[in-house]
DNA sequence: GAAGTTATCATCCAAAAAGATGATTTTAAA
DNA sequence: TTTAAAATCATCTTTTTGGATGATAACTTC
């Protein structure tokens, strides 16, 4: 049983990009493309794919919405949100407005790939990119203050309390504050799990 | 004066798609494309390009050879070197070649547009994949023992060495030696270094 | 000008890290 | 089977960390 694919994109490069990636699988079934919102609607009506690729940026409606109303009138459908930069308040929104997942345009054949297989057997699909920026955003990075900032970037190269005193022409006592300070606000056991924490979180 | 842009690829999506990103810029002018190297060699006879965008995977050569030729008989060519996957061995091998850049598919507009602008500039350009995967090459990993990876990755996730000999069932003099081993591997002078390192070489 | 934050310093103390050195056993390779 | 590397354990010492607690001056903010 072939995987029914349909398009709905406003940019013909992408939609023609798409189609030759996947001209070439066997299992799947091209069944055409809608460049706006009521053509994909007018379509639904007469077919339904499985997996139904949706730009969010389209010239009459919102693919935020444009994804609801699919979803709500034909469940069955698993929609994979499509754009060309990952802004999470939107992401978010398809994920909410019941979109199985979400492909920047710039993905790989294989993530279109995997995620059209993800999608239609339930699953929830995030390209890497969306994927880690997500993720990025989850990391609650605690408020440090300008100083702690600095004293964070030494301790990140290696430097000891007494280092960073001297460098920062501070007190060994005050420079332990602020590593002690630190490791509060992150949470953190120790230096090794402040660095990695700090690392992910993008402060270094 | 506008930049000329000309594009040897064997991929038509690849051409359609970049065509598509650069049509609307007013100082870039589009000269066409070739889909071989042969191609790519007879158009150059009749009219330079300032940048070729060009395609490592030629249907009738190496893009890494044709790179060479172009540039031995027209070295004002800028070249900017294009796949979909990026191979280290063939990017040092198109900058070896005289490439001035080197650029993945799935490359952003603004990306294409910076390259073209720095390469037309006499720079070099990577685009952010690139550059990122060559400076990890670069970080020169030292070899660690199974048992070193372990350690390692329980000292990134903030144990100390009593909970490591715990977790590993060993003595806490043998947890430390390891420890102290993977600094002097890693010439780290404290887990803060160690850490950091450990994520820049992608060990953890 | 009162309240809050930031940056600074202090003392005390236990735990952990890091450096030096050496030794034994197990395992893998030549 | 000899050699080499990996993994284990030990002892000793100095430095650094990290936790608890408190205090003061400077700078904002309301």
């Amino acid at each position: 049983m072939s995987k029914k694919v349909f398009i709905t994109d406003d940019h013909f490069m992408v939609i023609e990009g798409i189609r030759s990636l996947l001209q070439n699988e066997q299992d799947i079934e091209w069944l055409g493309h809608a460049m706006s919102a009521a053509a994909c609607l007018e379509f639904l009506e007469n077919q339904l794919p499985d997996v139904l690729l949706m730009d969010i940026n389209l010239p009459d409606q919102k693919g935020t919405i444009l994804c609801k109303k699919v979803k709500d009138k034909y469940p069955q459908v698993q929609i994979l949100g499509l754009s060309t930069y990952d802004q999470q308040s939107i992401v978010r929104n398809m994920l909410n407005n019941g979109a199985s997942g979400y492909l920047l345009k710039n993905a790989s054949k294989e993530e279109l790939l995997e995620a059209i297989e993800v999608v239609m057997a339930g699953g929830e699909y995030l390209c890497m990119e969306v994927a880690e920026s997500l993720k990025q955003r989850m990391i609650e990075k605690p408020v440090i203050t300008k100083r702690e900032q600095e004293v964070l970037r030494l301790i990140c190269d290696g430097l000891t309390n007494p280092e960073i005193a001297e460098k920062l022409f501070i007190s060994l006592p005050t420079a332990n504050t602020h590593r002690k300070s630190l490791l509060k606000k992150f949470e953190a056991r120790n230096v090794a799990s402040l660095v990695k924490m700090a690392i992910e979180a993008g402060l270094v």
